[in-house]
Order: structure tokens, then sequence, then C-alpha cells
RNA sequence: GGCCAGGUGGCAGAGUGGUUAUGCAGAGGACUGCAAAUCCUUGUAUGCCGGUUCGAUUCCGACCCUGGCCUCCA
């Protein structure tokens, strides 16, 4: 039982075999911070950080190199308008978003790269393509890939350049000998932030900075490139073309993309402008709910973040801590260890069988409503021969590698609890009183004045059930 | 115009050459004063037309439709 990959270069799902055993390089793309990151940026680093993780779980050794963009022409037009500077621009949102990615869940990565950390290396990667004979420097100091020095262009997203042109809108830009050769190096308009180079003052290319950082960080060949599915062109491609130009090697073994958000049906870009703060949801969600929400799903599919999408997952998280709740101060010292093997095997078995499936996280979840169903069933039991709490055990372990239900599950529900009650403030106090209130009415059989009592609790999000140990209150969330 | 993905039950959404997930909603049941929660059971589902096959939702071809990328984007 192998791991598989879809590799978007061979387009088919591939045995994963590293290039040295047992190691794994991966560089994934992560954000130019030119402003909040949003629920696609989330999603985006939620699946590489699970990626990774079960990557780790198989027992690899993998370093894992994500970077920031921290210059380009966005940031420095926002930089602008606030009226910073764009390094502190960017440091500002670089700062921001290290801490929603934390409360976000996902591990750090081994290397958190930034473009201007890395200027030498990019110049000096330019300077080796315009040597090669693959770039040139224009008369106004920028310089250019020449697309032609590339026959294998094209060869990730199955773009053929000369077949393509129609159609697509061309911003003439002085100096380019091809309009499709794209920019290394961008000469610095007049009082703009700037680098000093052999082509004079200026900055780099957005798409160089990911081949620099990666030959710095990970060498000339790497394991796993993944991204956004909008990065495969042209950013990847001319990735692909600027290190395959430099190394004559291939550059990446696997390129994984994950899907794009849409919101309500509609997809989310910064054209449209109905983006989702990553943020506004961390204020609204835990992180348990939130990854929950963005793993049931297949990580290449696109991800539409329905307004039911949320509230449901927060349901389904709320349940499963609640079945793992139940199994507090339970015996299981009578249970047939045999069979509780067994069932945890099985259980093993089908998370890797999932996760073996190209990261298939959706099937993980849709088994675990499985494994929890059978937790409720035994425990509902007078007697189970399973140690449930050895089972419950299994599946927290497992889940740790989507770092999900890594919480207590008593302070978990707590916390749930107080914020319902913070948010209709009531007090448990409160609850108590009409829980005792309607028990005298129904030792009365006065099920009018009960039953009131608790449509009114509900009214306020609490749920009234009686139990043959007496009458329990909970959330509806 | 080029490239790509996809069309599955009421909705969302997987896997699979023959017995088809999972969730939500619905129905029935256990339980309850009634509920709730929990559990159990349940439902004429695979765009259209051909082909391959003993057998296709799954493979192949044509067609129709939807969406994405080709411009900054994770």
């Amino acid at each position: 039982m192998a791991l598989k990959v879809y590799n978007v270069l061979s387009r088919i799902k591939e045995d994963f075999t590293p290039l040295n055993p047992g190691v794994v390089n991966m560089y994934a793309c992560g954000i130019t911070v030119s402003g909040d990151a949003h629920i696609g940026h989330a999603y985006q680093s939620v699946v590489f950080d699970v990626i990774t993780r079960y990557l780790r779980y198989l027992g690899y050794d993998v370093k894992y190199v994500r970077n920031y963009t921290d210059v380009d022409d966005k940031i420095i037009a926002n930089a602008a308008r606030a009226g910073m500077d764009p390094i502190e621009f960017a440091e500002k949102y670089m700062a921001q978003t290290d801490i929603e990615m934390d409360a976000l869940g996902n591990a750090q990565p081994t290397i958190m790269a930034r473009a201007t950390k890395c200027i030498d290396d990019i110049i000096n990667f330019v300077q080796k393509l315009i040597d090669s004979g693959h770039a040139y420097v224009s008369e106004f100091g920028d310089v250019y890939f020449k697309l032609s020095s590339f026959p294998e262009y094209g060869k990730l997203s199955h773009i053929q350049v000369d077949k393509n042109d129609t159609g697509v809108r061309k911003e003439t830009e002085p100096g380019k000998q091809n309009d499709l050769d794209f920019a290394l190096w961008k000469s610095a308009k007049p009082g703009e932030i700037a680098w000093k180079s052999p082509w004079g003052m200026g900055r780099p290319g957005w798409h160089i900075e990911c081949s620099a950082m990666n030959l710095k960080y990970l060498g000339e060949q790497i394991d796993i490139h993944g991204g956004g599915r909008d990065l495969v062109f042209p950013h990847h491609e001319n990735e692909i073309a600027q290190s395959e130009s430099l190394t004559g090697k291939q550059f990446a073994k696997y390129w994984i993309h994950c899907g794009l958000v849409k919101i309500n049906g509609q997809k989310m870009s910064k054209s449209l402008g109905n983006g989702i703060l990553l943020k506004d949801v961390l204020a609204k969600y835990d992180a348990d709910t939130i990854r929950f929400a963005l793993l049931r799903n297949t990580y290449s599919a696109d991800i539409d973040i329905t307004d039911s999408l949320l509230p449901e997952s927060r349901k389904h998280i709320y349940k499963m801590y609640s079945g793992l709740a139940a199994l507090n101060g339970r015996d299981f010292s009578d249970a047939d260890q045999n069979e509780t093997n067994a069932k945890i095997d099985e259980i093993k078995n089908e998370f890797e069988r999932a996760m073996n499936d190209n990261f298939n996280t959706l099937e993980v979840i849709a088994a675990a409503f499985g494994w929890f169903g059978f937790i409720n069933t035994e425990l509902a039991k007078k007697s189970t021969e399973y140690d449930l709490k050895r089972i419950a055990d299994k599946i927290v372990e497992l889940f740790r590698v989507l770092n999900i239900l890594q919480q207590n599950p008593i302070e978990y529900i707590e916390k749930t609890k107080n914020d319902v009650l913070e948010k209709s403030g009531l007090t448990v106090d409160d609850i108590e009183k009409s829980i005792n209130e309607r028990l005298v009415a129904k030792q009365n059989k006065d099920w009018a004045t009960a039953d009131a009592v608790r449509a009114k609790l509900l009214d306020k999000g609490i749920v009234l059930n009686d139990t043959p140990n007496g009458t329990t209150w909970d959330v509806n969330l």
C-alpha cells in the first residue's frame, strides 16, 4: 500500500518515489503579501501542511520551504496608498499572516523564504541565464527570459505558445524581443524600491524568486513543487523554464496543485473582490472547524465555501469531540484486547488507504463518520467488548495528520458552551434553575409548562435532553 | 481561438469494469410524557448517442452542457 500522487506534469496518479530514499524536498508557493490573507491562502496552506504531515507520518524526512513574495507591483502600490515603506508594509502583513497561519493550526514550514532576502541569489541566477543565452538585457535595463531558448516551454500547462496567441491581451513592454518573453529583472522607476544589479537599479520579476529560492534552499532538483492551480500558468511554467535552462536537469519531480476557492458557487478572485479574509473566518470559527471544512474536499478540486459549510463543519467537530468526551471516566478494563486491536488495525488501514490515494482527506473524514458511529453505538450498549478508549486514542493519533481533534475534548466542549452562553446572555445557573423548574412541572405532569421551559431555552441555543439519569443540557449549534 | 476539468440520488460530493461512499435534508423505527440527543433501517442516482465487454456509472469515440485557465491571483 504505497502512496500515490497525482502529478500535474504527467497528468496521472504516480507511485511516489522521492529522488533520495527517505527524504522529501518540497516547495510550495506562498503568498504575495499585498494585504490580508484570504480563505484561498488558508486552503492552500492547509493542504500543503497536511501533505507535509502525512509524508512525515510515513517516515519521510521532509524539508518544506514556503515563501513570501515581499516585493512586487501591488505591494508597492498598496504601500504607497497606506503611506508606508513597501518593506515595512510587507513585514506588517507577513507578521500578521504568520499569526493567522499558526491560529489555523499549520505547522511552521522548515524554511520561510523571502524574495528580498535572496536578492543576491536572484541576481546570480539571472546573470547565469544571460551568460548562457537564455536571457537578455533590454536597452531600458530590464532583463527578459528568452522563451525561444527553452523548447520544452508549455510542458506543465500544455499550452503551446505559438497556438495560444489568439485573444491574449498583449501588453507592449518596450525592449522585449518577443511578446511572450517574461521579465526576470525589472528596472526601477524613479523613487521606487530598488536593488543594485549589473543592469542598473531594479527588482526581481515575479517568477525568478521562486527558482532562486528553490536553488538556494533545496538544490537543483526537488521532489514536490506545489501551489494553487492558478499558478500553473504562467508562474510555474516560467519557473520550469528558468530553472531547467540553468541546470539542464528536471526541476521538480512531482507538481501538485490545489483547487481554488469559490464563494457560494462563484469564483473568488482579486478582480471580483469577493474574497473572504482569513482573519474574519478565524474570528468566528475555531481551527478544527475551518480545517475540517477545508479538508472535507479533494484538494485538487475547487472548494465551494457555501454559507452552510462552516456551521455544518462546526456541528461535526462538536459531535466528534462529544463522542470523545463521552468516553471520559468509562472503564474498559474488561475489554477484549484482541478484538480491539483488530478494530484499531482496520481504522488505521482505512486511514492509510485513503491518504495513500493522493492525500484523500475527504475519504478519511467519510471513514471517520463511521468510526465515531461505531464508538457511539458500542457506548450505547449495556456492555461492549471493545476498549473504546484505545480506539478513540488511535483516531485522535491519526487525526494528528489533519491536525484536527487534537484538543482536550472536555475543554473544547466547555469552551464551545461558554461561547454560546455568552452570546445568549444565559449562565449555567439560569439553565439549572430552568431545569429544576421544569422538573417540578414534569412531576406535576404539567407538560405545557415543561415544554415551554424547554422551548424558551432552545430559542437561546440551549437544548435539554432527558436521560435516565436526569436532564442534561447542551448547546444547539 | 488554444488548453484543461467536470456532468452521479432532493442537495452537496467521492470511489469503483460486476455487491456502489459520506454528509445534509426526507421517511420509518428504538428511546421519550412529548421531544432532543444517539443509534438502526430506508430511498426509481451516474448528461445524450454509439463502441469494446459475458457485464460500464467506471474504458474508447462522437455530441450536448457547465466551469476554469490563457491578465494580478493560493
